[in-house]
DNA sequence: AATAAATTATTTGAGCTAAAAAATTTTTAA
DNA sequence: TTAAAAATTTTTTAGCTCAAATAATTTATT
């Protein structure tokens, strides 16, 4: 019997992964390493990081929020927006306000230096997705789709909750 | 002239992502945070992170490595080794030794209590899309691979240096 | 009206991550 | 042999993330 580097007997042997399926769990890691890489290189560039900026440029698209609305935007726990938006408050970039009628409600809104950051914003990770993908047909797009619902599918992700 | 919800002009218009676009990156961010919650989850049910039970495991596989190596086999740079190992050590489960002749170079080893829980260890993330990919067929496998690809080449993540 | 339950934001604690700087050691060159 | 350069690990620093606990407020119940 013989066996392949990573010690599977054949390919139809099911105790070990296969070669597709190491690729598919390096990928991944890949894809989350790259958005790490690429927040210390924006926090370098422009002493903002991606967090940051993806709640400046969600601020800038819909308007003054709640913390609680800005981290369902942003798909991470409120309680990670306080760190956030702390930081961004320091830096002047964005301010709390209380005036809803119910008091335990706080308002973030952008200042005037977090505005222009806005308009004159680097580019969030996300664009070199959507850069990409523009040159992609759409049935490839799909195919994508398809592939990565199957992989959230897998880790049984319960829904993150967007209101 | 009609928009869409995202303010598309049209499917043609090139100037705000897609909707596929979007749900491409809706889908990466489920994928990171999947593995978040998955490392919390671990912690609290058997007191070992990710990292850690990522690293316990390379250890058991390999051997003895110092954390350089370790860092190459968890895809991470090796200060963060440096904190996953102080941890482990904490808890009993590693060792550091100094027993190269090449007096920089310091080894980390399993303690017993460490390859006991190597040998009871409690599923790494990795391990959903193991038994998920199970029941695909390759074809499948293949297109997810494909995709996957494709997205981590439009990251242009530099090769990360797997030695 | 008084109490209980729910909601919102924050604090705290533990952990991961990477860059940069510091410390150590080996290798190379003068 | 000694000084400079290169390699390697550790430390430091800053930031993100989440869970759980807490505080403040509001809504619902009794």
């Amino acid at each position: 019997m013989s066996t392949d580097s990573s010690g599977n007997l054949n390919t139809t042997d099911k105790k070990f992964p296969s070669d597709h399926t190491k690729q598919i769990i390096f990928s991944i890691r890949r894809l989350i390493q790259a958005s790490e890489l690429y927040t210390k290189e924006l926090n370098k560039k422009y002493q903002v990081s991606a967090a940051q900026l993806n709640c400046i440029l969600i601020l800038y698209e819909y308007g003054p929020l709640p913390p609680s609305k800005i981290a369902n935007h942003m798909m991470v726990k409120s309680s990670t927006v306080t760190g956030v938006v702390d930081r961004l408050e320091k830096k002047g970039l964005v301010e709390r306000m209380r005036n809803s009628p119910d008091r335990r409600v706080i308002t973030i809104q952008l200042t005037e230096a977090g505005k222009n950051l806005a308009q004159n914003a680097p580019p969030p990770i996300q664009q070199k997705i959507i850069d990409g993908l523009k040159q992609t047909e759409n049935a490839k797009k799909e195919q994508i789709v398809r592939s990565l619902n199957m992989l959230t599918g897998m880790l049984d992700v319960r829904d993150l909750e967007v209101k």
